[in-house]
DNA sequence: TAGCGTGTTGAGCAGCCGCTCAATACGAAA
DNA sequence: TTTCGTATTGAGCGGCTGCTCAACACGCTA
């Protein structure tokens, strides 16, 4: 046996520790959404005592604001590359759609709809989630941007175009949580009612 | 002063009280969420002893369960009465994208939102939350399908037409939560996404 | 007027929550 | 080897949660 069988207990530096409580945040939240995050759930994936987490998170509210921001972003981030895999803005947007709704993505849901029902009380997640909001349209944006450059979109407003968009993969994601069906089954649909709300050739975002 | 300063007690029947439960529960619901809802809430709103609630309902899911559907069909109900001043498909439906995305409807999207949240933890409200939105579904359904009839729109599957309204309202107004902005921006632009989405002649659902 | 049924009470339990704070133990510097 | 800074501990506080249960009090009936 180690010298030490009881705990092999680690001290790390500062910058380390404030690291690893917001990464065990972040697998908590996803695992089982904002609202399980607590010191004490933290403190034990850690296996550390929770008045360590206090000492580094004074705030709550703020540490579930940032694993929020932390998830949605990078989720954004992993959604560009795999859309920046393709060419044409056609084959980009159908690629968004079929990643979006393809399943195995409850677990952002889940963050967002907690996001949202727990932004009413808790500002600094409230502002978090305002901001990820206008990256994610953004996002969007651009890519209806770069199809009307194309030539393959036709929109007047792409930023109001873009929130009926997000907006239907968020609702048809929500009713995905609930339903035994999932969301996938929509992804035919989708891009049929996105052809046309983009103004796309009739099947240009088809299989 | 009158006999009893402290307290003028009532005492009710099983039915009253029981009603006089459920009606405490649902303001509150209204007023602060889904998650506002306590025992010690709805005795304090009553001004009547915490243990009588659960006397009256002996689980606090079930109570939520029960309040949800209260609150999600009476407005779904509203929303028909609403919806049936109209005659044609056409106006019918621009009054139910008028109505569910024209504000004051913050609190009854809460409760939504917040269904999608605890339904995960919460079977008999997940049961709820299915059995109303297919309740929802039926209505819009059968509301595409009498445009259909009447020849001013065209879809090939009203059922799942019905559920791309329904995310894209639902998303919106889940939106309309957290920015600054409501929802009522959006009237014009989702008229016409409708428009698009039911085939129907540009212009039929506007102003 | 006495009795009984039942609507009602409210303290109490176990379990969570965020957060505090004095005490501790470890590691690097002197 | 001693000192000192700091990462870490963990019991504890007040407050909230759902829920229990023995006792109580009011109103109808006999």
């Amino acid at each position: 046996m180690s010298p030490q069988t009881t705990r092999p207990r680690v001290r790390l530096s500062a910058e380390e520790r404030g690291l690893a409580i917001v990464d065990a945040a972040c697998a908590i939240a996803r695992e089982h959404g904002l609202s399980a995050i607590t010191l004490r759930a933290i403190a034990g994936r850690l296996d550390v005592a929770s008045g360590l987490i206090t000492h580094y998170e004074p705030s709550m509210d703020g540490l579930i604001a940032r694993v929020f921001r932390q998830i949605v972003s990078a989720e954004l981030l992993e959604l560009q590359e795999e859309v920046a895999r393709f060419r044409s803005a056609s084959e980009r947007m159908r690629a968004l759609i079929v990643t979006l709704l393809g399943g195995g993505r409850e677990s952002v849901t889940v963050v967002w709809i907690e996001a949202y029902a727990l932004g009413r009380r808790n500002v600094a997640l409230r502002k978090a989630v305002q901001a990820e909001s206008r990256a994610w349209s953004r996002f969007v944006v651009e890519l209806i941007q770069a199809g009307v450059a194309e030539g393959v979109f036709h929109v007047a407003d792409p930023a109001a175009t873009a929130w009926q968009l997000i907006g239907m993969i968020d609702g048809l994601n929500a009713q995905a949580l609930v339903r035994e069906s999932d969301a996938l089954a929509y992804v035919a649909q989708m891009a049929r009612a996105s052809e046309t709300l983009l103004g796309a050739t009739s099947g240009s975002l088809a299989g």
